[in-house]
DNA sequence: CGCTGTGAAAACCTTCACAGCC
DNA sequence: GGCTGTGAAGGTTTTCACAGCG
């Protein structure tokens, strides 16, 4: 177990506006939105209404409209939302107004994969370095970086001011690597592994775990046409 | 546009069996208790209480026993759960009886990564095929599978009886792909793109959308240390 | 008139607490 | 005594429906 619970050092702040306080199941939704006004500004369209926002971003008209009142009032009403200006309202809910430095452990074919994948740069991310505990890994170059050993993975978060890791390193070490990146400082990480991590209350921790996502899958499929 | 949405063809069945009619929140956490299951059988475990199995899944116990007694009675007072017979039941659920047929369509970075995933194997489904578009790709041996064509998919898909279409492919042409596995009898997808696609109601898509985690990440972040 | 912003209602999910069985 | 299975309570999320503004 290496995550202690505090529960001194980061105070309840009922006192905190709005705009930093936004229910969960919002904040999961934010990026679609931001990505679904990217798609209009693409297609030259400058004002939408909820519904054409919601059209694209795959939710109902109520429910974009309830999620974006958390931010604010930022429509006109009898017209919609103006998509720049929306833009960058969600861009800053985000946190998104610099880039965030983002390292990689586990430079194996999925870590690969991540180095070159150009969602980093496209959405606010920046990839500043690779790790990995393999001698043969160690020193080759991938996708512009030369790979650092996981054990300097302090000195590469101070030295490049990573606050995120992404961790595509094998189950059996994700616990131990994961403790290590965040006593390097780090403040986010996302796993791809199965297992689930256990971290400190104020580190963030999201999971994507392949296997599960094709289980539920399977669970649909099976209602549907149970086996013989 | 693509995906028609029917509403006439898929009618409820209010009298199917109560093990077939989970709540969505509940299917989402089957594949995490059936690992926690595994990882409790390879330390030897043969019972466990829902608080032990809970606490290798990561959730409370009052959750895990209720998300349970969907499934039926399982476990047995003041004893707890036969990890063996529970691994079943949950395998059962989930349709992973026999394995599953996967095709994986878009060979880059990341579709190599899943080819080579021990996931698949580890957790119920086979990989039966592997496409791609680019002629430079097709006709490669991957993980140990020639790479076809995708305009193939629907050969493919008849011949190997794959019932489930892994997507890596650009955003860009993402729902055209999408519309292509669909028509070749696919039932359920899985997408690694950001744009949200259109399904038929009778297939099953789930995406995974590595930028939207790291966006809702900085968020948190954040919410943290507003930057200056 | 059209569309936003938002209370209020409905649906859903989690947690509690304890009866019931081993 | 210990632990499961589950109704009931409490909390969250979604949907509705409409007041209010442009």
């Amino acid at each position: 177990m290496s995550g202690a619970v505090d529960g001194g050092s980061v105070p309840v702040r009922p006192d905190e506006p709005r705009s930093r306080r936004l229910p969960p199941a919002t904040v999961d939704r934010l990026p679609r939105y931001l990505r679904a006004l990217t798609v209009l500004a693409e297609q030259g369209v400058t004002t939408a209404s909820s519904a054409a926002v919601a059209e694209v971003a795959g939710v109902g008209p109520a429910q974009l409209r309830k999620d974006l009142s958390f931010l604010g009032s930022h429509g006109r009403r009898g017209v919609g939302y103006d998509v720049a200006h929306l833009s960058r309202c969600l861009a800053g809910a985000l946190g998104l107004t610099s880039s965030r430095r983002v390292v990689i452990v586990g430079i194996g074919h999925l870590g690969r994969a991540l180095a070159g994948f150009r969602g980093f740069d496209d959405r606010g991310f920046t990839v500043v370095g690779l790790l990995d505990a393999d001698p043969g890994v160690v020193g080759t170059r991938v996708a512009g970086h030369v790979v650092e050993h996981v054990d300097r993975v302090a000195e590469v978060v101070a030295a490049t001011g990573a606050t995120i890791a992404v961790l595509a390193v094998p189950t059996g070490v994700s616990q131990e690597v994961c403790d290590a990146v965040v006593a390097a400082g780090v403040r986010g990480v996302l796993s791809f592994s199965a297992r689930d991590l256990t971290v400190p209350t104020e580190v963030d921790l999201r999971t994507v775990d392949v296997g599960a996502e094709l289980q539920i899958l399977a669970f649909h499929e099976n209602r549907r046409q149970p086996p013989p």
